[in-house]
DNA sequence: AAAAAAGTGTGACCGAAGTCACACTTGTAA
DNA sequence: TTACAAGTGTGACTTCGGTCACACTTTTTT
């Protein structure tokens, strides 16, 4: 829990008091490999925050084809935010790909802490909007570049995940085909 | 301002006090047609909320290939966010297309009623929750879909441009070319 | 240790969309 | 009202990336 309160305090400072009672609204779990958090279908009851391992949602289209919309990692917040803040059913799944924790949290947690604690209404403004500027980045990416551009940016964002996965994942994410990403790099 | 003020209690209820309050925050301007609101390499000073007329938030490639992110129209939020929220230089620009009225204010003032009005926080969490939807939304779509798809979902959420607007504008909102898009419905 | 499964690179082929060119129409300005 | 610019459809050609097939390697399972 100390990494939570790191993480909000990076935004904005609280009291102990302040903290225990924002606590009692997170739990954490353990997420084996292969796991799913999320299903399409699901009704979206959680947001996850994830203190380890790491993650990956993505959706299937008609086809069965797989896209990747984001990878977690330490720190990154993710759900079907879509189906979360509208109250719909799941979309996209959440499969955990290196096993980890995460801290488990609702739509009224959100509400609730957003309503009593001003602070907390501008953490969660603050994180939206760090949220919405990489979003927009990202159609930015998608929109105008080659799929040599758009693998030199991911290098750049996600320098990390470059040797641990496989590569058919980091094609899945850039919307091009695993061969089409095999020889961008052995040429 | 009326409009504002009914845009704001939308979300959140106001008293008389606070939107004279408010209010005070914002400047109208008028703005013809081709007018640039905000032009690469600018200091990102302002954020636009649209009262009347259509805009469209765009930038060039390299090449000199435009490709718009977003049309705005009446109740829309415009700016370059990315450089508004970092202080950066614009890599975009806004540009007028029907002449029309927006509201200018600053990154100052979102801060600033923020902290001082809980209500307004949440007025801005909330409608950047919304925008992080309809951006997730945009990335899925270029993920995954044809441009024959993207033309369907571009109809359903912008009826009213169809008619209005040159179609070079709808192929650069969806990436791809004018040609493309005119033989969707050409056939 | 053997077998099965998953991951990866590479060639051949194909097709969807981009580019270029041009004709025709509509709108705008002199 | 004429002239010029902008917008639009369509054909010909090209090209980039997708798909399919297969060999080879690495990892996982039993």
């Amino acid at each position: 829990m100390e990494r939570l309160r790191q993480h909000i305090e990076h935004i904005t400072s609280l009291t102990n008091e302040e903290f225990e009672y924002i606590q009692t609204h997170f739990t954490k779990k353990r997420v084996l490999k292969n796991q799913y958090l999320l299903h399409e279908g699901d009704d979206v009851k959680n947001e996850f925050v994830v203190l380890s391992g790491l993650y990956k949602v993505f959706f299937l289209d008609e086809q069965g084809r797989e896209y990747i919309i984001q990878f977690a990692k330490e720190n990154w917040w993710m759900s079907d935010y879509q189906a979360f803040f509208q109250e719909k059913k799941a979309t996209v799944f959440i499969e955990c790909i290196e096993a980890g924790e995460v801290l488990v949290s609702t739509l009224e947690t959100r509400e609730k802490l957003s309503a009593e604690l001003h602070k907390m209404e501008h953490f969660y403004r603050v994180k939206l909007t760090n949220g919405y500027v990489a979003l927009q980045e990202r159609i930015k990416l998608l929109l105008s570049s080659t799929p040599q551009e758009r693998y030199e940016a991911f290098v750049k964002l996600y320098p990390d995940l470059l040797q641990g996965i496989p590569k058919k994942l980091i094609a899945e994410y850039l919307g091009v085909s695993r061969e089409t990403l095999s020889r961008l790099y052995s040429r």
